[in-house]
DNA sequence: CCCCAGTCCTGCGGGC
DNA sequence: TGCCCGCAGGACTGGG
């Protein structure tokens, strides 16, 4: 679930670990199947041990933290993955710990959590080159809060694709999910299955201008937790963009842009759709 | 190259 | 009440 709002709100919440050193990393005991890191535990340890963490970034859907070592750990936390700098909502899905000290040192400790549930998530040290090669500009498009119109539409326009099919595909646009993809395609008033390469300049405006002002304020409500209640801030406090949702998980409800007309749910390529019919024409 | 279906994983809720 | 199954949708893989 998180998607770019979400990791922005991560981001920013894990702000105060900027300027400090790693001294510890750990995972803890866990009963479930442990989820993906690299390299393994004891070998990130002496290559983190000591390192300053000099920036946090957000590279599409993922914190990054960019140690003076050079190298980047990345954290992916696909469906249900957290940082966290508080208490965890529970203990038994806590997959990795990272003692930090800061550069101040009248300040406390600080101890920075991954935390997942259904353990999707990975995470992974990278060298420069790595880096580039995994998260470079080969496989991701631009950041979906920076893109332009006509980015967008060099991108995606000589595409088959379903339109919403094709704005979930990170090689393209970086940083949208299954949720905003939805809220995009309502705010831009196209309906989700309409093809790429038969919207016009003025669509593919539209859609950007509709993905950069859902993003923002989706950022500025610190993202959307849903009823699972999974998604949390750093310091486990939850979003409220879902209390402006005008389709996503709304199903036959009265859509709250027209209020005319009822939310549809259907699937493309095995994901939930919401889109209402009276705001998003099939024929436009 | 382009696109789709299957896979990973856990918790939850509906149906019986 | 308890069990089973389907669903949630990130990113990746293999194959047509």
């Amino acid at each position: 679930m998180p998607e770019l709002p979400e990791v922005e709100t991560m981001c920013r919440g894990i702000a105060a670990c900027r300027g400090t050193t790693i001294t510890a990393l750990y995972r803890p005991r866990c009963q479930l199947k442990p989820i993906q890191i690299r390299p393994q535990v004891s070998t990130l340890k002496k290559k983190l041990r000591g390192a300053r963490i000099e920036a946090i970034e957000r590279v599409g859907k993922r914190p990054v933290l960019r140690t003076d070592r050079g190298t980047r750990l990345v954290f992916e936390p696909r469906m249900t993955g957290l940082l966290l700098l508080a208490d965890p909502p529970d203990t038994e899905h806590l997959r990795l710990c990272i003692e930090l000290a800061p550069a101040d040192r009248r300040r406390s400790a600080l101890n920075l959590l991954f935390w997942d549930r259904r353990g999707l998530g990975t995470v992974r040290l990278l060298n420069e080159s790595a880096f580039e090669a995994q998260l470079g500009s080969e496989k991701l498009g631009p950041d979906a809060l920076q893109i332009s119109a006509s980015q967008l539409q060099e991108r995606l326009a000589s595409s088959q694709r379903e339109v919403k099919v094709a704005l979930l595909d990170q090689r393209a646009v970086a940083g949208i999910g299954n949720l905003y993809a939805a809220e995009i395609l309502l705010f831009a008033h196209i309906h989700p299955q309409r093809r790429c390469n038969q919207l016009t300049k003025v669509d593919w405006r539209r859609i950007a201008s509709a993905t950069r002002r859902v993003l923002q304020k989706a950022i500025r409500y610190e993202g959307s937790t849903l009823a699972d209640g999974t998604y949390r801030n750093a310091l486990n406090k939850k979003g409220s963009y879902q209390n402006h949702h005008r389709v996503y998980g709304r199903e036959s409800e009265l859509c709250r842009c027209c209020r005319v007309g009822r939310v549809q749910r259907i699937v493309q390529s095995q994901r939930a759709t919401f889109f209402c019919p009276e705001c998003q024409p099939l024929a436009s």
